[in-house]
DNA sequence: CTGTTAGCGCTTTCAG
DNA sequence: CTGAAAGCGCTAACAG
């Protein structure tokens, strides 16, 4: 067995509950007694128990962070911004993943919602029902929506503005001289799919260029074979690439940008430039961890609208350093 | 407050014992009661406090997995498949970043300590001092190490064998004629890359081929401008392509490899060819949980080697699809 | 300034 | 088959 806090006390000659205020530096333990025990502890390698605290207190100090996967760079960065800032303010972060898949989601949510927790920073992409959740936020389980935005008006969620992003890297794209387009963008797969296709879709036709059916094989071989200057967008770099490698030839008078989200690595042959629009991780992360916060400290200072939208922390331009 | 044990008990007429028992399909409760007790937790909304079983039972059911970071390759795809195959195994899995810092290190190393986990896998990568872990191994605390292993005889640790992929990796590069190396393995950054480094070294020599040396911008400029093939070798790609960027030129002439570890994301250009080894994610990561699992219920059957290395699961080659 | 006491919600003997 | 009671380790009134 582990050192208990009895043991502490016996050691030292006093009672658990001084041994426990001592440790808190509580201010009415006497100077030498608090040194004593803080000494004894540390000598006997005392560790709280964690459970037994949370069964008093309440509550823990800590926030689970429930993501569809790690290694995507959306839930990775904000992560790490979350835990940090959630650190400073003395809380622990737990990543934990449900793959997109219901029966992690819900068993978690469970889990969530028995006192591990004190909160929940939640990216439900890829999941549909989230009935669950709402249960645990009516029972008053303080919950952040991030990245995909939930439409209900007991919660918040916390987003890029990817309407506007998207129609800046579609603007960028033009001012490349790109007359045609691809969008890759799938507007059924969930809600900030859609929004990027319909802004980008959008300022296509408010600017007259052409929009290319991406799934129809002769207008994208012919997309590759004219002259002029090309642009492809979607959401992710693996999305892109997969798409030139199926299709995209290196022809002397075409030239091809593209247009994604979040990161891109390598280089970016065939497209001589790529527009990237970097999300605000950093600000995302902490207003998620700062409205958190104000949700347990009941804090109705702000009353905040349910879907918070920011916009792009930086338009990053890949160039081709190695011509093709 | 939420709905306890004593709200079950008392809306179904029973005591909460019998109601714990119920709950838990004990065999010794009368099916008719079962039913009548799982009913009304299932319409109260009944969830268990976990810090409350917890205190009783003395160990979670939770993993803490303890990286330097998600985001990278190795530590994300590991995380999937531990969490995946903790969860078949009755664990939850919490992911907990360290950020490669110390402090955050050794408080988490502490939490952990106090109940919350009922073991770890730990990435101990950019953590120089890992006493404190000794110390709570030392208290029986089950423990695995991954990736960067340890080396003591009452820790166990799980890796890819570093030396045997280096060596395949410079292997690959000679097969493709290449007879010039640049090797941007740091051997002081950790035992990993010093694993690499060696190995490759000690191939390239064994081979006859000629070894540049990165830091000296003379041999790096001519290592360039000469014909041939040239290989460039590193752990991660984005190694190899800050180098590229800074310092290579198309050639004619000159055909240029790669070799490196984990992901190729993106075009390879300069390069024509680039070879990767990929790493076991899925049998590292079960592993690592067979072990903890092995060390919780105080298997001793298999006595594991401290170090336990695994080989590459692939050699995954990536063309020039749009040659330069 | 410190000890006594009660109780957090649950599991688990021990009785019956 | 079920109830009574103890106790996990800790915190926080309440006394003194």
């Amino acid at each position: 067995m582990s050192i208990t806090l009895k043991d502490v006390a016996r050691f030292c000659g006093v009672d658990t509950s001084t041994v426990s205020r001592a440790l808190h530096n509580d201010v009415r333990i006497k100077e030498s007694t608090k040194q004593k025990v803080q000494k004894a502890a540390e000598r006997l390698g005392y560790r709280p128990n964690i459970a037994a605290r949370l069964l008093v207190e309440g509550h823990s100090h800590i926030f689970w962070f429930l993501v569809p996967t790690v290694g995507t760079s959306v839930d990775s960065r904000i992560s790490e911004y979350a835990s940090s800032h959630a650190a400073r303010n003395g809380y622990d972060t737990a990543i934990v993943v449900h793959h997109g898949n219901q029966t992690d989601f819900e068993r978690l949510t469970n889990n969530m919602g028995s006192g591990l927790a004190a909160g929940a920073i939640i990216n439900r992409r890829d999941i549909s029902d989230i009935s669950k959740i709402h249960r645990l936020v009516e029972k008053k389980f303080p919950v952040v929506f991030i990245d995909v935005p939930v439409d209900s008006t007991n919660t918040i969620s916390i987003t890029t503005d990817n309407s506007l992003a998207s129609k800046e890297l579609v603007t960028r794209c033009l001012e490349a001289k790109a007359s045609r387009f691809v969008l890759l963008f799938d507007p059924k797969r969930n809600i900030v799919e859609q929004y990027r296709y319909n802004a980008a879709l959008d300022t296509i036709a408010r600017n007259g260029a052409a929009l290319i059916d991406a799934n129809d094989p002769g207008a994208v071989k012919d997309f590759f074979n004219q002259n002029g200057t090309v642009a492809v967008l979607a959401s992710a770099q693996s999305e892109i690439q997969a798409f030139f490698r199926s299709h995209a030839v290196a022809e002397p008078g075409l030239t091809i940008v593209a247009g994604c989200f979040d990161d891109w690595y390598g280089e970016p042959n065939p497209a001589t430039t790529v527009f990237v629009a970097i999300q605000d991780y950093r600000s995302i992360a902490e207003l998620a961890v700062d409205t958190l916060l104000g949700i347990i400290q009941g804090n109705k200072m702000t009353p905040m609208a349910p879907i918070v939208t920011l916009p792009i922390a930086e338009y990053r331009v890949v160039h081709n350093h190695f011509t093709t």
